[in-house]
DNA sequence: GTAGCCTTGAAC
DNA sequence: GTTCAAGGCTAC
């Protein structure tokens, strides 16, 4: 069995902070797929590091790297390091020219998909950590994609059923192509894949392409003599077509609420929480809303949800947290567009627990993660550090909406929440 | 600072 | 007991 998980908590965090900021959201959970093989795993070490395309030595901080990369993440995450570009932030990264630039280098190991909080702050020794089954579903899904890659196109391989798929917009099957194609031409027919399980066309873009596409990669990474232009940002301009316009969302959220509050009587007027929840329930529907229409997620299929989900007292602690994270994006002079990339990274979130199929997902982030550092790198050149900064603030977002769905959980255990509408009919898909 | 090898220890 | 992804050590 396997299900997608967006994840609306952090969504509605992010999305609210500035007016509502204790929305809920939800999770959901599910049985992974669990097919470990011996060849998968000697399989692993034929493939070459994303970040600079030496001999891989085994999956570290999120994905199969090479030794050294590996240790220049660690030292980069431990030691807190600030590198800055000599150049214009596209230095090429492989074997031979790794060592040139630190900052290029990094950046490349957080759009391949490395991960700052595998890097553990007390330095534990040993043990494994929560990315294991991520590794195990990777081994899984790799040694699937040889299967697919050997056997004839729509023929399922180990007689896995998924019950999960990214599906053409146009309900029709994608048509292999061995040509290019651009980033339009794999819009039309969705993304080109009906299953995690399935790599894109060969040959699509980079920002398209499965993370372990690596032909596609070294060429657009690699190469020092015809360097195409930095990751194309083709994609920003399709997210913010689906954004919605903040100011509207504000006057409908506000019309609404001003619109209860005058129809009500004298004794029978909303207390502060029942202000807040009314304002969550209008703005979660906005964001049920942006998610049903926003790129990527229209093409995906999304089954039940349920979730172990522990009670809190966290009102205070949630409002400051929601105020500090408003204001060090202020600091980081967050724009409209980074902002729909954060939107688009929190709803696409791979580490969601009991999440299966998940590559896909990964895929998405990947491609957005691309498209945000193209976009800093272009945007904001006297801040080269603007792409990391805003990665780093992704697990304080998506705690604070954890949070917050904590504490409405209790709070809709208590009774105190109004009954029939949506942040409550939410809550009641969350009990175990 | 880099990168290859070693040690550790939770998950299986 | 084995696996393997963490952090540590150290020659360069």
């Amino acid at each position: 069995m396997s299900l997608f998980s967006p994840d609306p908590s952090a969504q509605a965090a992010l999305s609210s902070v500035d007016y509502a900021q204790d929305l809920l959201g939800s999770d959901v959970s599910g049985a992974s797929l669990q097919v470990k093989t011996e060849d998968s795993w000697e399989d692993s070490f034929r493939e070459t590091c994303p970040i600079c395309g030496d001999k891989v030595s085994g999956y570290h901080y999120g994905l199969l790297t090479c030794e050294s990369c590996k240790g220049f993440f660690k030292r980069t995450v431990q030691n807190d390091k600030r590198y800055t570009c000599l150049e214009k932030q596209s230095c090429p990264i492989d074997k031979t020219q790794r060592t040139r630039c630190p900052s290029c280098r990094f950046h490349k190991c957080l759009s391949v998909g490395m991960r700052l909080e595998a890097v553990r702050a007390d330095r534990t020794r040993g043990g494994r950590n929560k990315l294991g089954p991520l590794y195990r579903r990777d081994r899984q899904l790799k040694q699937q994609r040889r299967g697919l890659d050997s056997s004839p196109a729509g023929i399922s391989v180990y007689g896995i059923k998924l019950e999960y798929s990214f599906q053409p917009q146009g309900g029709t099957p994608p048509t292999p192509s061995p040509s290019p194609c651009s980033y339009e031409d794999s819009q039309s027919t969705g993304l080109g894949f009906s299953s995690p399980l399935e790599s894109p066309l060969p040959g699509c873009l980079p920002e398209l392409c499965d993370p372990y596409c690596q032909e596609v990669k070294s060429e657009w990474l690699c190469s020092s003599q015809v360097r195409p232009p930095l990751p194309s940002p083709s994609l920003l301009p399709e997210m913010m077509h689906c954004e919605l316009e903040e100011a509207a969302l504000r006057a409908r959220v506000l019309g609404h609420l001003q619109r209860e509050l005058a129809s009500r009587g004298k004794h029978d007027r909303l207390n502060t929480l029942g202000i807040m929840c009314r304002v969550a329930d209008q703005t979660l529907f906005a964001l049920v809303e942006w998610v049903r229409g926003c790129v990527f997620f229209k093409q995906l299929t999304i089954e039940v949800s349920t979730i172990v989900s522990q009670a809190g007292d966290a009102l205070t602690s949630l409002l400051s947290r929601s105020q500090e994270l408003v204001s060090k994006l202020r600091t980081l002079q967050l724009d409209r567009q980074e902002f729909v990339c954060l939107k688009y990274l929190v709803l696409f979130n791979p580490d969601v627990k009991g999440l299966a199929g998940c590559s896909a997902v990964e895929r998405v982030q990947e491609q957005v993660n691309r498209s945000l550092m193209s976009y800093t790198a272009q945007e904001h050149p006297q801040h080269p550090d603007k792409f990391g900064q805003l990665l780093l603030k992704l697990p304080e977002i998506r705690s604070i909406g954890l949070q917050a769905e904590e504490y409405l959980y209790t709070r809709h255990l208590q009774g105190d929440l109004p009954c029939n509408n949506l942040l409550t009919e939410m809550l009641h898909a969350k009990q175990p």
